[in-house]
DNA sequence: TATGAAAACATCCAACG
DNA sequence: CGTTGGATGTTTTCATA
């Protein structure tokens, strides 16, 4: 799909601050409140937006520690059912479907070693799981659209 | 700094939808409206809570095709370089310094495959980089977090 | 199909207990 | 931290181009 000028004003109006009031980004790119609350429940509907979250540092947050699990199921495990499993974990940052080796690629948020070390061992344990394979974040270099999407 | 228990769930709550009302959010963590516009304040201030922002579907902003490089590095090459060589990608999302095998993990996010492959082997013509091994995203099954600040 | 005006409704937030 | 009430924001309805 394909984004207007007007609809790419108010995303990025959205993406400087999600919980700008409609009628105060209807001033910035010139339409009434109503107005932009219709383009963005239509962007919504088309899945340009997918919907709105906080931007955290995840150091304030206490999250010490991160890593990234590599994980290996069982034959006939769905996305789906990787999903509904992992999106039970707080821990859980993102995660997706790869290529290569493993199946999933998930990004995890420990407040410390043994935080980790725990989470770890619970999603190790999810009967979808075979077997798992991990490395730890030394130092985040770039964040530059963070975990999410890019703009 | 150190947040309770109900500083996290309001933080996962707003992860979710950052734009569900105050009065919604305390329904469920047992807080009434102003309790919980204090606390998301507070973690402003903070610094834990760094904004709110809009989740965009890459692919309706013509971001495609994302993958995750490994770089196995040169022998002494520090992590300033390695940050000062990828900065200059437009396409690389993060960066982190890991464990295990490799040295690096990038995420990059390009318009197509063709565009992927280009990135991919510009950052493995890097002269510190000895050599890459990737993995394409099949499908993000979660995107929970927006950036921390960039470091 | 998209807009603005207006009204009904919900939410926010500073002051107070 | 909860409650209150005036201010502000949201969302539906309706008329218009």
């Amino acid at each position: 799909m394909r984004l207007n000028d007007l609809d790419e004003r108010i995303v990025h109006a959205l993406a400087e601050d999600a919980r700008r009031s409609f009628a105060d980004i209807g001033q910035e790119v010139g339409l009434s409140a109503p107005a932009v609350k219709r383009r963005v429940d239509r962007l919504r509907a088309d899945g340009a937006i997918t919907g709105f979250t906080v931007r955290v540092d995840p150091a304030a947050l206490g999250w010490e520690t991160e890593g990234f699990i590599e994980i290996y199921c069982r034959r006939n495990t769905s996305p789906e059912a990787i999903h509904r499993g992992l999106s039970r974990y707080p821990e859980v940052a993102s995660a997706s479907t790869v290529t290569g080796e493993a199946d999933a690629l998930v990004q995890v948020f420990a407040s410390d070693m043994r935080h980790f070390e725990r989470v770890l061992e619970r999603i190790a344990g999810e009967p979808f799981v075979e077997r798992t394979k991990s490395v730890l974040v030394l130092s985040p270099l770039l964040r530059r659209y963070g975990s999410g999407a890019p703009r």
